[in-house]
DNA sequence: ACCTGAACACCGTTCAAGT
DNA sequence: ACCTGAACACCGTTCAAGT
């Protein structure tokens, strides 16, 4: 059924749309002949509003980075609010795996500066001095962006019909299996990886990073 | 010119190919027609050695990442061999952009499982407790892919004719020229993003990790 | 068993023509 | 200024037919 069309094309409501196609559908879902029926035009229509493909997408995940970033809450010990802007994107992430690839590649977009505002603010709070801003700054983000989309892609993995559990355990399978000698660390850890949380793991990298953190610049 | 076909179609030499044109082209230019004009046969033939292009993607990434790894030296502190491992990385995704895409998006593929044993051993190396094995070796390595791919989509984002100056130059200033109560954070570090290093700043990470690892598990 | 190459069902993007 | 929709130049993938 063919949404009747009420208002006027616009950027934004492109944009919106582009977003529940991504969501239902994935990257490979999103077409401009898919997009523009939902929207009750031609495919040619889109391009009086955005430029191509790619600029779509960015704005795409601009718009769930920047909506992900309004639920920050505005107190808290400047570690908290670190783990609240992590573990906001991690969930919008988890919700829109489709900007996984586009953190990781569509490096430093206008959705960017926000994070690197929001963590900066606390790394500051933190005592770094101020020469090691930045890259202080940048690992956390970096970090944060980086394993998000890792968690992303391995969810999406699974093939339809397999469950999470199922990988997980094929996977420790595969590598319980694997030679004693060549491969003496990832033998043992087979059973972990089966149990592991991935909210868990993905704070205890953000604890390790914020403990690196105290440790070289200590706290007066 | 189109070589000779000197060899039968074999997996590995279509692989071989494949790397060459996506060194010398990018994840774009790798076309069914493109490689199978190069190794001198038609499309279809492809088809018999590999399922499909995204298997052809995959087993060209295990294929760089594992020689990286091969060049991983047998000695050093556990720290040095972690610093080792991940800027052999670093430099394979620099050397080759198109992988980081894969790294972070097809997740725990053929190549993970020994990077992971590369990583890990140092970790056990380093005093971490058994229970912390897993979250902590996969803390490191999902920084060093998050990081490597960012750091090569930045090199990527430069338009043709714009160099890495050029472009660091340009964000730094309009950083620079942000609102000064909402961008308190990010306006100051403009100076620090137009000098950084990014095998520094990569580096940089490592250490941050390694020190909260120390903190979080003291050494006896 | 392995290769050929035409054909299929798509894509993103453009652009003359309309309003 | 904005929209239409046919057309262009591609893709990945399949498959009957060959050797």
């Amino acid at each position: 059924m063919a949404p009747r069309r009420s208002e006027s094309l616009s950027r934004e409501r492109i944009v919106a749309a582009a977003i529940e196609v991504l969501d239902a559908a994935g990257e490979g879902g999103l077409t401009f002949r898919v997009l523009s029926e939902r929207l009750a035009t031609g495919p040619g229509a889109i391009y009086w509003h955005v430029a191509n493909k790619g600029e779509l997408l960015g704005a795409a995940t601009d718009a769930v980075v920047l909506a992900a970033l309004e639920e920050e809450p505005a107190s808290g010990s400047p570690q908290d609010r670190v783990r609240a802007v992590a573990l906001g994107l991690f969930d919008a992430v988890d919700d829109h795996p489709w900007i996984a690839a586009q953190l990781s590649a569509g490096a430093w977009q206008a959705g960017t500066p926000r994070i690197v505002e929001a963590v900066g603010r606390q790394v500051r709070a933190l005592g770094v001095p101020q020469r090691d801003w930045f890259v202080t700054t940048t690992v956390l983000v970096q970090y944060v962006l980086g394993a998000a989309a890792q968690n992303a892609a391995n969810a999406q993995a699974a093939r339809p019909g397999t469950s999470r559990e199922e990988m997980l355990d094929a996977m420790a399978t595969r590598w319980e299996e694997l030679g004693p000698d060549e491969w003496s660390f990832t033998r043992t850890i087979g059973d972990q990886m089966r149990d592991h949380d991935d909210r868990e793991q993905f704070l205890a990298g953000i604890d390790i990073a914020l403990a690196g953190i105290a440790a070289l610049y200590p706290p007066p």
